[in-house]
RNA sequence: CGGGGCGUAGCGCAGUCUGGUAGCGCGCUUCGUUCGGGUCGAAGAGGUCAUGGGUUCGAAUCCCGUCGCCCCGACCA
């Protein structure tokens, strides 16, 4: 039989895992020294921008595999489209120029000589793929028009955190054209469904879906859905937006088809985009003092072995036995690894394995060997409660059904969190003290955006979104009292 | 760009006030020991003290300038 290859692990993933600031005393320095110290980002050389270490690359790498399945079975293809766009384009549309140019890095050297004509480092690239657009359609046989792509864009950001905000970053943007409003409308929803979707089951992130705030939507386009997350410290994180661009971008470009009517239309477009950022939303909505909790589906390493012995003869018969059993997961397609490090101690490796945030680890040592166990720890459940000793016999289903149930366990938790810490007001006095204990506040709104602003200005909240889920019916504004149709959440953001 | 702090070994810091040619902890290397919740010991390797100038017999230390980084605010996926 082929000996499946076991995942290493490198010295790059690994750092020395002291003490970490709790969340409780600063969460801000809890996630800036969990991030390292988990071994998923490097600070760069560039000001602002962020090395993306192998563990946290990986991380990507399955939010990435997560999404892009789900574009692939919603019709989408991949494409690619240049790092720069001529300045020119930028300026097409008026509202998207105007949102962005503060953050523009420009090109105007190039090749030794002053160029013509600056070329932009794309902070997005709706301009530059709807020049291509206008090529492609032509026809109503021309739409939907559905292109993803991966690329990394960069905004010129004054204040950085890592993944969180970074002056570049990696992301995907989907671009599509519709003959209909309808039809782009029923795309900015699927989308938006995409990406829940995936927060949830994935990432084990409950996330509420809404509409921005015309004040909050994306430059240029009619209107914005989002999907909002909760962090542990009760901030809250927009973590992916979908935008219904209307016919904003294809007036501004000039792309024009022939219905079947044979009548000259303008297609109706959206954008949708989800970042590196999830990354830091995995971290905030899952970490805990002990270091990282990555759900197993988008966990790099689902489970981590850690061999106990202490002669020669204990290693043989203990080694014997991890290898039986770690091809048996591989050959299940779990992600494992073995910690085969010499000279560090097994306390030593559980924590830095719970530093990491792999789900779920196995201990194996003589007493196991001997009585054909094994040691069960699971991440989500801290201490001895999480660690049980096991039959090495169907080993597999019970690992499987392990990261099932922690996958599920994850998401619960998230959920009673989030729960907890959504109040519903009906005064501004109410908001202001919910705002002040970190909670999210919900409430009937019918003010305007300078009521908004002023809001933020007094409280540092905004207006996260119009939940899709509304109570019905009318109310009253709890700040303006004007009639209101619909309510607001309201939160710090990061 | 405003307010604050900091640049000394890979990381975290002391030394600066009171100038005398650099030290501690962690990490790293080797050996031994230990190993079921952060073992212990020994021996090593590693630094143009951010940078440019000045003062001085002598500068990490004093003086003047420059650069960079971090934290807090205004902008944002």
């Amino acid at each position: 039989m082929r000996v499946l290859p076991v995942p290493l692990f490198t010295r790059t993933h690994c750092m020395s895992t002291q003490a970490v600031t709790p969340q409780s005393v600063d969460f801000s320095a809890w996630y800036n020294e969990i991030v390292y110290k988990a071994g998923l980002c490097d600070l760069s050389p560039v000001r602002g921008c962020l090395i993306i270490k192998p563990y946290g690359y990986e991380l990507w790498e399955a939010i990435k595999g997560g999404l892009d399945r789900r574009f692939k079975a919603t019709g989408h293809q991949n494409a690619y489209f240049p790092l720069f766009i001529p300045e020119s384009f930028l300026k097409r549309e008026a509202e998207h120029v105007e949102g962005f140019s503060p953050e523009l890095a420009v090109v105007t050297i190039a090749g030794g000589k002053e160029l013509e004509e600056p070329l932009v480092v794309r902070p997005t690239s709706e301009t530059i793929i709807m020049e291509s657009f206008k090529n492609w359609i032509q026809s109503y046989r021309d739409l939907p028009l559905l292109i993803n792509q991966w690329a990394n864009v960069v905004r010129w950001e004054l204040r950085t955190r890592p993944f969180l905000r970074t002056t570049e970053f990696l992301w995907q943007e989907g671009h599509t054209a519709h003959a209909t409003f309808e039809e782009a409308e029923a795309e900015t929803m699927q989308m938006l469904n995409v990406y829940a979707d995936f927060a949830i089951t994935d990432a084990a992130i409950p996330v509420v879906k809404g509409k921005k705030s015309d004040r909050e939507k994306f430059a240029g386009a009619l209107y914005t859905y989002t999907i909002e997350a909760m962090m542990g410290d009760k901030r809250a994180l927009q973590s992916g937006t979908s935008h219904n661009l209307g016919q904003n971008f294809a007036k501004a470009f000039d792309i024009k088809f022939l219905d079947e009517a044979n009548q000259l239309q303008n297609p109706w477009t959206t954008s949708w985009g989800l970042s590196t950022r999830m990354i830091g939303a995995i971290v905030m909505t899952h970490g805990d003092d002990k270091g990282l909790r990555l759900p197993p589906t988008v966990a790099p390493f689902q489970l981590v072995i850690v061999p106990i012995y202490k002669n020669d003869d204990e290693k043989s018969a203990v080694m014997e036995a991890v290898g039986r059993i770690s091809q048996e997961l591989l050959a299940a397609n779990i992600r494992i690894t073995v910690d085969k490090r010499e000279g560090v101690s097994p306390g030593f490796k559980f924590n830095d394995w719970e530093m990491r945030g792999v789900p779920a680890r196995l201990e194996i040592g003589p007493k196991d060997v001997a009585n054909g166990t094994a040691a069960l720890a699971r991440r989500d459940v801290p201490g001895k409660e999480g660690k049980q000793f096991v039959p090495q016999e169907g080993i597999v289903a019970r690992v499987q059904d392990l990261l099932k149930s922690i996958q599920a366990n994850m998401l619960q938790q998230a959920t009673v969190f989030r729960d907890a810490n959504i109040h519903d007001v009906n005064s501004y006095d109410a908001l202001k003290q919910v705002i002040e204990a970190g909670g999210w506040a919900r409430g009937w709104w019918g003010g305007t955006g300078d009521d908004e602003a002023r809001i933020k200005e007094e409280t540092g909240a905004t207006i996260r979104c119009f939940p899709f889920e509304q109570p019905g019916g009318n109310g009253v504004c709890f700040y303006s009292g004007a009639q209101a149709e619909q309510v607001a959440l309201f939160a710090r953001a990061y």
